[in-house]
DNA sequence: TGTATTTATATCGCACACGATTTAATCGTT
DNA sequence: AACGATTAAATCGTGTGCGATATAAATACA
């Protein structure tokens, strides 16, 4: 039936199945987010926006593991949506504070709701919540794995 | 500390980590597939291959879950390199069959090691094995379970 | 047999990701 | 003070992902 070796088949390699349940898992959130009129990764930082404000772009950069280069024109089409502000600080010219806009603060009230929407949206008979907990808390180690070892390469 | 209602904090939302293990994961390919001048997409169109040559377009995109629009700039780019062939089936016009290079089946003795070696770079003793193949079950039912919730969506 | 519908792939546009590099400001050391 | 090293963001180029739409072939069926 198949030719290859069995480590290279898809199912048995580690990274395919969180690829695809991390395309699926965005994908359930778009509908939702459209009603705010926000991309999955804009969602993202506004959640650490919402969580504590006024962080700089490294703040934000350290949380959610994303760099400048991906960040940066990011914050700026959250900008021109007027859901954020951009500053200089002028103590240290080299850092931008990021902020909410009073716009911005307001969108939480309408993105409360989105996390347990999700949750009923996949729900299964087959996936018990404490299954997922357990999934949750080994992702959480190998996050902290894979971060350090990606900061010891760089 | 923190201003938002728990909900929305990132680390209880199920999205984030999936999302940041899944870029995570990829990230410790990278160095790898280089060595083979692949991406980590490109490397999983080549698993489906090696695992059974000459498949259709869309058998491809049932296995990886990418569309057309995503698929086809990358086999593209794979024929390009010269591993892939692109062959329209002469009797449904419509259909394109993906085939292997010589090339292109000979990458595989080169990646045969790669999952090893990513196992060996993310061992950690904080994550036992077992605890890894939960993990997995419970994606793979994740996975069920979004895929045809999203296939009733469409 | 013609025409509406469905199917398979491709095209287009936009927003990420990310490696590599650049720019500008600050720090450290002499 | 001077200047090399470091740091924080930004810029650039390439390759995805994906919603929406287009194209063209095959099928269904009146």
């Amino acid at each position: 039936m198949s030719s290859s070796p069995k480590e290279l088949w898809l199912e048995n390699q580690l990274c395919f199945p969180l690829y695809a349940v991390s395309r699926l898992m965005t994908k359930q959130y778009t509908p939702l987010l459209e009603e705010l009129d926000i991309t999955y990764p804009q969602y993202l930082v506004l959640l650490v926006l919402w969580q504590k404000d006024d962080q700089l772009v490294s703040d934000i950069s350290k949380r959610l593991l994303l760099e400048s280069n991906t960040l940066t024109p990011l914050l700026k089409r959250l900008e021109q949506k007027q859901l954020v502000k951009r500053v200089r600080q002028e103590s240290d010219e080299r850092k931008v504070l990021i902020s909410l806009t009073n716009e911005g603060k307001k969108l939480q009230d309408k993105a409360v709701c989105i996390p347990q929407r999700l949750v009923e949206n996949i729900k299964s008979e087959d996936i018990s919540a404490q299954e997922v907990e357990h999934m949750m808390t080994t992702i959480h180690k190998l996050i902290s794995t894979l971060a350090t070892t990606s900061e010891r390469l760089s």
